[in-house]
DNA sequence: GCCGTTTTCGGCCCGACTGTTTTCAGTCG
């Protein structure tokens, strides 16, 4: 069993555990085991070889001895009777909003219940409201939430929530009573999906800000109305929490719901680590009293907002004062200041300084595009044109090959035929955008390619892809790829991975394998920043290029206005970890055109 | 189940909101 399964069965522990009613800090240590094994540096077999597993955090003597034997053998007793002794129907259950261990567990012995079926129906007749702890208003937010399951499950796509926060933020900025206000949460982190949208608004007068938010058009459902905080459901399906803090307050909550939760627990453990307690409403010293917010006497939200609040308190209400951005939150912590997208509890807080990233105004033009000639909808003409608008000074034409037939792919004689156009056009003087003569070129099932060396080598550069077969074996996928990577023509390889997120899973493929042999023939991995696919993953980028991978940002653009996703691939590559340097979009023409005649 | 420059036992991140209670458990992020 690899390492990723043995992560699934520690997840899946802890999930079978929470139905079972164990004790919820058991629960959490397979979850920290698991996400210690998953975020795991190094070869997991040379340290069980060396006998250092048990040397990580968060992996204690009990989960050595499980991880090892799921290693060698792939089985696990243990996990074998667990699994037997609750039904999958209950696992299913606890995708229901509201429903956790508990209630799952109170309805599955109570009313026998372990389908999601027979919920419903239970639901349906009176059952469940019956219940003790139970009553009608649960009982119909179960049966809402078993009907509307699969809409309330769904991710969205960054751009598509970009798209739905946008005016919502804008609205919230105009209103009078607010301060600031900001999009947190995953949005914010630059994840590829997005959950729910998250608002936090510094104001003083919080009712105004809630009124404002739950009534509007395209809100259904107000599910949470309190004095802080507020929550809606559009009809879509997406979420969206709404936080109002007094302004003193407003970078410990926007660290707090920026997150991520992994991020943030790290935050709390070293703050603790260092005598205080860390919270959305601000930093405390521990041994200053328990109550966690400034005033004392148990203050509810509204009584931290007083802006003399914070004065009956010595020590605490002094630090309070001096960290007023979330800067001063990591320095005081003695942390550099972490951008969002790399709080993903991925081990930021052992960063001594944050690497420079990528921004989206070091770009200097784009690689792998489409025309009329394959499958897009705009001309050489119309795709320069575009790319002189955002400033940029070269664009890379990558029409699809002769196999991918429904999308009118190139023969050799039409790919010569475009390079002789693209030649004339940079000659015409019509732009000042240097147009590349590229294409992207089917990887066939053997790992051959789909054009002649000698058309190929005609070209400015070459992108790789797979386009058909997907359903190989890992080994054959991989062996497909490498072979394509090691042809003296490869420039780039495109969407690693094929995934279509929310749609399609990644074809089984070694990436580490095919990372290595990028590097060793000196072939780049692009981003494919189209919104849908954002393929190669974040997750591999900052080890990949700490080896010496070069990324190129992709825009996959069919129309002039895909052109625009660049700005989700320099997210990633972000995320990823990614400098200019190790992004070829960032050096000038003259860069380019060196590292295309050197491939 | 994990962990320890005050600990090898007794903690474990923290708070808002809801619904069902009448002081709080459960869920969520």
């Amino acid at each position: 069993m690899d390492k990723a399964d043995i992560v699934e069965v520690l997840e899946e522990i802890a999930v079978l555990l929470e139905l079972k009613g164990e004790n919820p800090f058991k629960i959490r240590a397979y979850q920290a085991g698991a996400r210690a094994l998953e975020t795991l540096e190094g070869d997991l077999d040379a340290l069980i070889e060396a006998g250092d597993l048990g040397s990580v955090k968060g992996i204690g003597a009990a989960l050595v001895d499980k991880i090892e034997r799921l290693r060698a053998t792939g089985e696990l007793k243990f996990y074998d009777e667990l699994r037997d002794s609750v039904a999958p129907g209950l696992i299913e259950m606890l995708t229901v909003p509201g429903l956790g261990g508990k209630k799952v567990k109170r309805l599955h012995d109570e009313l026998g219940v372990d389908t999601l079926a027979g919920l419903k129906q239970a639901c349906e007749q009176g059952q469940v409201a019956a219940l003790k702890g139970f009553g009608k208003k649960s009982e119909e937010k179960i049966l809402s939430g078993i009907e509307h399951r699969e809409a309330y499950a769904q991710r969205h796509l960054w751009w598509k929530a970009r798209a739905v926060a946008a005016p919502i933020l804008a609205g919230l900025r105009q209103l009078e009573a607010v301060e600031r206000a900001e999009a947190a949460g995953s949005l914010r982190r630059l994840k590829e999906t997005v959950g729910d949208l998250d608002f936090i608004v510094a104001s003083d007068d919080p009712d105004a800000v809630m009124e404002w938010f739950t009534s509007r058009e395209e809100v259904r459902e107000v599910t949470a109305k309190g004095s802080t905080k507020s929550s809606v459901r559009f009809e879509s399906g997406l979420q969206a929490d709404l936080r109002v803090v007094p302004a003193a307050q407003f970078a410990f909550a926007l660290h707090h719901f920026t997150g991520s939760k992994e991020h943030n627990v790290a935050m709390r453990q070293r703050a603790l680590a260092r005598g205080y307690s860390l919270s959305e409403w601000g930093v405390v010293l521990r041994d200053e009293g328990g109550d966690l917010r400034p005033e004392s006497g148990g203050g509810k939200a509204e009584s931290v907002s007083g802006e003399q609040g914070a004065e009956s308190r010595g020590r605490t209400a002094k630090i309070q004062e001096t960290i007023r951005t979330e800067k001063d939150l990591f320095a005081f912590l003695d942390l550099p200041e972490i951008p969002p997208e790399l709080r993903e509890g991925m081990g930021e807080l052992e960063l001594r300084e944050i690497p420079e990233l990528v921004s989206v105004d070091q770009i200097q033009g784009v690689f792998h595009n489409h025309t009329t000639a394959s499958d897009g909808r705009a001309s050489i003409g119309e795709m320069a044109a575009a790319a002189e608008a955002l400033g940029w000074h070269y664009l890379g034409l990558a029409d699809h090959s002769q196999a991918s037939f429904q999308a009118k792919g190139l023969d050799d004689e039409r790919v010569l035929r475009q390079v002789g156009e693209i030649k004339a056009f940079n000659a015409s003087g019509e732009s000042s955008v240097r147009i590349f003569a590229g294409i992207e070129c089917d990887i066939l099932k053997d790992g051959s390619l789909d054009l002649e060396d000698a058309t190929l080598e005609g070209l400015d550069y070459a992108v790789m892809s797979v386009h058909s077969s997907f359903g190989l074996s890992e080994a054959e996928m991989t062996a497909r790829v490498i072979k394509a990577i090691e042809h003296p023509a490869t420039t780039m390889l495109g969407h690693p991975t094929g995934r279509l997120l929310l749609r399609r899973e990644p074809y089984k493929i070694d990436l580490l394998k095919v990372i290595d042999a990028a590097i060793a023939n000196r072939v780049i991995i692009e981003i494919n920043a189209n919104p849908n696919r954002l393929d190669m993953d974040w997750r591999h980028w900052r080890r990949a290029a700490d080896k010496g991978l070069m990324c190129a940002i992709n825009p996959d653009a069919h129309r002039i206005e895909g052109l625009r996703h660049f700005e989700a691939g320099v997210n990633i590559a972000r995320k990823g970890g990614l400098g200019p340097e190790q992004v070829l979009n960032c050096r000038d023409l003259a860069g380019v055109e060196q590292w295309f005649r050197e491939r």
